[in-house]
Formats: C-alpha cells, structure tokens, sequence
DNA sequence: AAGAGGCTTCCAGTGAGTGAAAAGGCCGTG
DNA sequence: CACGGCCTTTTCACTCACTGGAAGCCTCTT
C-alpha cells in the first residue's frame, strides 16, 4: 500500500537515518531508502531546501535543525520533557543513578529523557529509542496501565527474552501487571542486562490517565530495591503534579 | 520554485505547526499549509500511517512520536545536548540562573537546551525556537566566531530593535563582535527586555569551530554579570572538552 | 591517461496527484 | 424531528509532476 507514493518515498529517506547511521551519501541513502538514485537525488534536495536534511561537506546528509525543531513540538515528548526535568534532576541528586522517563506508543515504550548518572551502571537506551514494554520497569508500568486490548496484543505477540530474568510467560506476565498495578510501582529485576535492576512508578496527566512513566536504574548486585521505590513515587507524583497544571512555560 | 511539489506540501503541513499550534484539525492544516483541503487529508493521512503526525481524538492532528524520534538525531542538536547537559546543571547549580544553550543555523539562532531557574527571571525562549543573532548573549557569541560572509549579512540586514538596549548599529555591532571575541565571552545588557542581560560564551568542537554557546540569562538591577563570567566560560569550557572526547555514549 | 565510483542532469512516458463537487457525519437550533 | 451549518471523507476525470534509464560530469585512484 502507498509504496510508491511521494511521501513515502520522502518519509522513507527521513526513516534511513538511526543511531548509528546520523550522516549518509546519497547512495546510502538511495540504498537504505529502497528508492532509486534520481529520485533521493531530487527529494534529498527538497528536503535540503526545507532544511530537514543538512548538506555536510560534499555529499553527505545529516537530519537538519529543522526538523528538530518541529519534532520539538510533538506534544507528548517535549512538552512531558519540561515538565519533568526538574523532578528528574531531584532524584538523580538524591540516588545519583540513572534516571529515565518513557511513554508509551501502541505496542512499545519510548525513552523520552534521561539523566545518566556520570557513575552509574552504563545503560542501552538512548533518548529517542524504542524498546519492548515486558522488559522494563517503564515497560511494565506503562503496560499495566494501558488499555486491555494493548496488554492482550503485547501478551500475545511475541515475548523476546534478554536474561534469564526476563519474563517471558504470559501468565507470569499477567500476574506482574497486577502487582504493578495493586503496588503502584515497577521493580524489573535483571530483565534487560543481568546488572541492571530497575525501579518505575507511573506519571499521570490532568484527566488522571497514565501518560508517561519514571525509573531509577541500579546496580543489580548493591540493589535494595524497594527502600528507593519512595524516592521514584514521589518524583512521578511531582511530575504529575506539574503535567496537570499544564506545562511550565508554553511560551 | 518547487511550490506544487508533493513534498513542498508534506513540509508544509508540518510546518503549520508551532509552539502556539501544537493541534490542528484538517481544515487549519489544510489553511495553514496554503494546500487544498483534499490535499490535506491525503498527505495527512500517509503521515499519520508513518507516524509523524498523530490523530488525537476526532479529528485533530499532532505531530507524532516518530518524528521526534527522527528529529532527535539530528548530530547538532541532541548530540550537543547529551554532551552539554550534566555542564549546564553544574552552572545552574552555582549560579541558581536560567542556563541555555543554542547553535546558529544560518543567519539565526536555535536554542538547542534550556534549565529554567525555577525562581529566576522568565525568559520567553524556548527549546526549539529560533531568535535573531544580534540581540543575545549567545546571539553575539555565535555571530562573532560565524563565518565572515555570514556576518556581512547580519550586518547587512534588518536589525529589528527590542529595547533601548539593543544594539540595531552596524558599526557599533561590529565593535561589540570584536570586543567578544578578544574577551573570550559575551554580555548582553537588557537587549531584548529591559530586565535581562545575560552573559555567553562559546562551545567548541573537537576541530575548534565554534558549535554552540551557552549563557545564563540574569535579572538586570541585581546583575554583575562580570562576576559571573568566570561561572559561564568553566562551563563553555567543560563541554568542549566533551564534544572533543565525543558524545558520551552513542549506542 | 585511463578507470572506477559516486553525483547530477536529461529525456520521454505515465500514473500518482490534483481540485471541484458531491456525499457523509456530527453537532446545535428552530 | 427535520433543518442548516460546518467539517471531514470520497469520487471522478484530467494532467502535469514524478519516474527510471541512460548519458554526462566530477573527483579521486591506479
């Protein structure tokens, strides 16, 4: 459907970038894209011309300060960030360990900010990166809290498993969810990286429905766990707080 | 040129949005894109399947996640941030001020980061937006280390005044640019609102250009902004350092 | 000099994109 | 309950913007 539209093509050349690919030739780029030489040729330049792509030295192409910027304002990511930077910092003084904020999009989580603790167990996530909702604490914060037919799509699709902690039964699954749910928070043991245990608690907007969520990440081995859980309520509850009189300084 | 395009109207619709209108129904989209309303129900359509606009409730379009996530990659902008955060909280901690960050982008400039004092003088910019380069701290910072032809043409253009401080001269303008760069940093006396002044100075990349620069914005009457100058160049200082050693963690 | 690899331009054919107009929803109001 | 207004969605026939192959161009290598 629509695979040879225009706009799929453009949306497509936009799509080629990631992490490890943040400036392309216009061959990689054709490549990468599935489109033909002349044609990202000719797009490649529009978007130049918008500024969504940036020309770096001779023939190659980076994401432009434009498009940042109206990504900026996609209200659930920005908007949320401003909201809760402060809180963010506040935890991190006080546990001086990572700290990050997701949400949710259908069927995976998205890191939306991140305080990386300058001595704190090294992490894989990447402001701006996806990652499943079963593995984590903010995977399975914001999963206990979405909406039923999302937890069954998630409960039937498929379950990777990272360690040996990660829960892969649905079943098991089924009863974490309500723990998370009945507890008001997330503790995601060794699921992800066998030295990183997590700690989330849900932020919630102004009409009260779970909009994005909060963790500390800790060493698994000097981890207690639960003795932090307060410090993470009491940032997501901050954060809520501030979601729900509206944010900061829209101006 | 190129106004017909298909992708001039994909760009169009995404730049309908702004900080003001951050959701738009169909027929302000379609009005604010200048693009039949057809038209914009197709284009918006083949957006929404990819995921960079989102329909919220019935009806009203946002821009999505997914464009945000590509936004995020953009290397000037969150690459910069990731190394500059930890620098900007240290300056924010000492001096207790609003802490920005901004890149230049042609003849303007971007603010690329913000700490908002929580107790310290609102400010109206705001990550993301774009602001003349003659008439802020970072604005002078930025245009004294720009490319000369870059400066002709500021110097050339309007110089809109926003104060009785603004500097709208060009000869007095070309002075200040080689005072800031002789001194290292710059101050910049109520040239937008009559009661702030904030004091800049510049962020170099591993090759020594200057690809940013961070100031904190001060209230006016209670300003010694010399005294704070020392603060603001440790912190230019400590991001250098860390954009040269590369981005901290990239994967 | 000749070759290789990537970028850019040219060309004629064609189907994706186009706006007008009509149909379909979704309210409030008389 | 029918009406009118407003917004969204679909239909339709036309046409022009988009397409890929091929040829030209540039730059760096052999």
């Amino acid at each position: 459907m629509g695979g040879t539209s225009v706009t799929s093509k453009v949306l497509a050349l936009l799509a080629a970038f990631d992490a490890g690919h943040r400036e392309l030739t216009l061959s990689e780029l054709a490549r990468r894209a599935d489109i033909s030489l002349p044609t990202a040729h000719r797009r490649a330049a529009e978007l130049v011309e918008w500024g969504a792509l940036e020309r770096v030295g001779s023939g190659r192409y980076r994401i432009g300060l434009r498009l940042w910027e109206v990504g900026s304002l996609a209200p659930r990511a920005p908007g949320l960030r401003e909201s809760a930077l402060p809180f963010m910092e506040d935890l991190y003084v006080v546990t001086r360990q990572n700290v990050q904020l997701a949400v949710r999009d259908d069927l995976e989580l998205v890191f939306v900010e991140r305080i990386a603790g300058r001595h704190a167990v090294p992490v894989l996530t990447r402001v701006g990166g996806r990652f499943h909702l079963h593995a984590t604490g903010v995977g399975l914060v914001l999963l206990a809290h979405a909406p039923p037919e999302i937890q069954e799509q998630v409960l039937a699709g498929p379950l990777p498993r990272y360690t040996a902690g990660t829960i892969v039964e649905p079943d098991r699954l089924r009863r974490v969810l309500a723990e998370v749910r009945q507890r008001g928070y997330a503790v995601s043991e060794q699921a992800v990286t066998d030295d990183a245990t997590s700690v989330a608690a849900p932020v919630r907007d102004g009409t009260g429905e779970v909009a994005a969520a909060v963790s500390i990440v800790v060493q698994s081995r000097s981890a207690r766990p639960r003795e932090l859980a307060p410090y993470v309520l009491t940032a997501a509850q901050g954060i809520s707080r501030a979601l729900g009189s509206g944010p900061p300084s829209s101006e």
